[in-house]
DNA sequence: GCCTCTGGTGACAGCGATATCATAAGCTTG
DNA sequence: CAAGCTTATGATATCGCTGTCACCAGAGGC
């Protein structure tokens, strides 16, 4: 608003010709003589011109911001999901505008709401679990909408990551082919992170389908946490002691289960084995490398971002895109 | 574009009122009777209608996106912030755009640029060093600009955080009382993480005044990582194995520092000791507990929004705000 | 010498909201 | 009951830019 608002007229009186010239200038669009480019930088130099993308967004309705709704930043798996998404859209001069949901879906509907007041070129969305309105909104935006990390189920345009489902079978069956028996489960709050609870679905299925005990329980209320894993596993021993394995809902609490085995003296593998999800680097750098699932973060971060570059519309009929997953054994199971 | 462009004037038509009342509705501004209200609210119900904040912006030159400019997501102390901040930020019906420098002066100005471009209510920076550019185009726009993290220096309207250097100083004085006299230092880049640079300042200049032998260094030139904390403190302890106490450059470090010993059978504290700094979760979860500092990060990202909410002015003389540090004594030095 | 084409530039009308001023009706008040 | 408020609503200009169409000069074709 103040004295400083320098605008295209500014420019375009400095360097002696009409704003439109300016504006073409700026954006590389049509054709300029050498001489009148040359003026015309110089003046927006001079005048220490900054675009107002506002207006230019309004008139040519084409905005280069991207909604990102992620669940959570204090998992460490959503900032390194970021980190993906944020290198990509750099490099195509597009710009985050941020929401966290802290797994609430009201909370998801009304971040959507306020974004799509900015008119972003692209929704990234996390998961596939939205309320109806949520779905509403971002269909009638008529842009892409990109549901990250998960493919079970049906998306709304694309969806992008892994079937956690699958995922859970998988460590059922790693674990078994590696003699263990009877399993442990320690999760967080498994009602709102949906995605753990497919892991767990996935987990119990492949158990009861080969005949084995479903895994003795252990859920935290709380976030997900290292503290909370490692709450988590001595309250699961306290209980059920017989357990030879213990699956974790992601890599955060798996750290901490490995942490109380450090500190209780619990052998790891031999005692007790530790089963994580995620592939997290803190949890790939302790002196025993943690058994767990990587989930590929970065390139679904990438992938997310490459498919609306691609296309500016969606799929009428929706598309996933399986980045699948890899067990990385480890040395804690 | 498309069909689906439900603007103000379709609501106003449905309601049988003029635009501005809706406006008004919207906004809930000046007096509007209950009825009418109501047959807006139905209309905007009906219409499935969603502002356009670009036009809202443009019109009343007042918007609700503020820049927040990290160095980095990987590092995990800024997910913690960007935390804060957003936290902070969402009850106040703000929304943040996101932009990471990757500690590049040039890439930090590249991004303050396109997101001034969005004419945000404030705008968040990481530090005190920033290109000469920066602080122009910051200054021109007449926001609020709030530095956080460090308050080492002359902040261009508002700094938030710490003295590092105060930081490196405390590390030396309580590490000398504990008995330590040999210091060894693992650090990653400091050239471009001006503020760690700070911190082993800090802690060079307090042991060379109290006679003592300045650090041995050891700096891995990656990113700041566990992996490098624990090859760096490897290193170091091959070169020179009189260490007795390690200071890291931060937490994440000190923590593959801590791994390492682990790994390699080094008992901490009474062997070796190991300082960080940050005081993440991840450090204080371990089984023994990191001794470190902790930078309220929290409550800077907090008092950062609080700062601009408070006044839209920026200050003349320049302010800082010290949000001090505390030792965690912990068990490992 | 007239016509068409291309390169280079400008005039003008929006984009979708809000600020500002105006207006009309109902209510006090002396 | 005229003057003066308050309450509720609208008309119009404007924010800063870009899409569209128009224009002009010079090059080339016939």
């Amino acid at each position: 608003m103040s004295s400083n608002a320098v605008t295209l007229r500014d420019v375009a009186r400095l360097a002696e010709v009409s704003e439109i010239t300016v504006s073409r200038v700026l954006r590389g669009s049509g054709p300029i003589r050498a001489a009148t480019r040359d003026r015309v930088l110089e003046a927006v130099r001079r005048t220490g011109y900054v675009q107002n993308r506002l207006a230019g967004t309004l008139a040519s309705s084409s905005s280069n911001l991207v909604g990102v709704v992620l669940p959570s930043l204090s998992n460490n798996v959503f900032p390194e999901v970021m980190a993906g998404i944020n290198a990509a859209l750099v490099r195509s001069g597009y710009q985050p505008v941020v929401g966290v949901t802290d797994y609430d879906a009201k909370a998801e509907e009304h971040l959507v709401r306020s974004i799509l007041a900015w008119k972003p070129a692209a929704m990234i969305l996390t998961g596939l679990q939205h309320s109806r309105e949520t779905v509403r909104l971002v269909e009638r935006a008529g842009i892409r909408v990109i549901e990250i990390m998960d493919v079970g189920g049906r998306p709304i345009d694309v969806a992008i990551g892994l079937s956690h489902y699958a995922a859970g079978m998988a460590t059922a069956k790693h674990l078994l082919a590696r003699g263990y028996r009877r399993f442990g489960f320690v999760g967080h709050d498994i009602k709102r992170d949906h995605r753990a609870g497919q892991r767990l679905q996935g987990l119990i299925e492949w158990l009861v389908e080969t005949g084995m005990a479903p895994p003795r329980i252990q859920l935290s209320n709380g976030a997900s946490s290292i503290l909370a894993g490692r709450a988590g596993l001595q309250s699961l021993l306290a209980n059920y002691p017989e357990c030879e394995v213990v699956v974790f809902a992601n890599d955060d609490l798996a750290v901490g289960g490995v942490y109380h085995c450090l500190a209780a003296g619990i052998t790891l593998r031999d005692q007790l084995g530790i089963f994580g999800f995620n592939g997290l680097d803190i949890a790939q750098a302790l002196p025993q490398p943690l058994s767990t699932i990587r989930s590929n973060r970065a390139l679904i971060g990438q992938i997310a971002v490459e498919t609306f570059l691609q296309s500016s519309t969606p799929e009428p009929e929706g598309r996933v895109i399986d980045t699948g997953f890899d067990i990385i054994a480890g040395e804690t199971a």
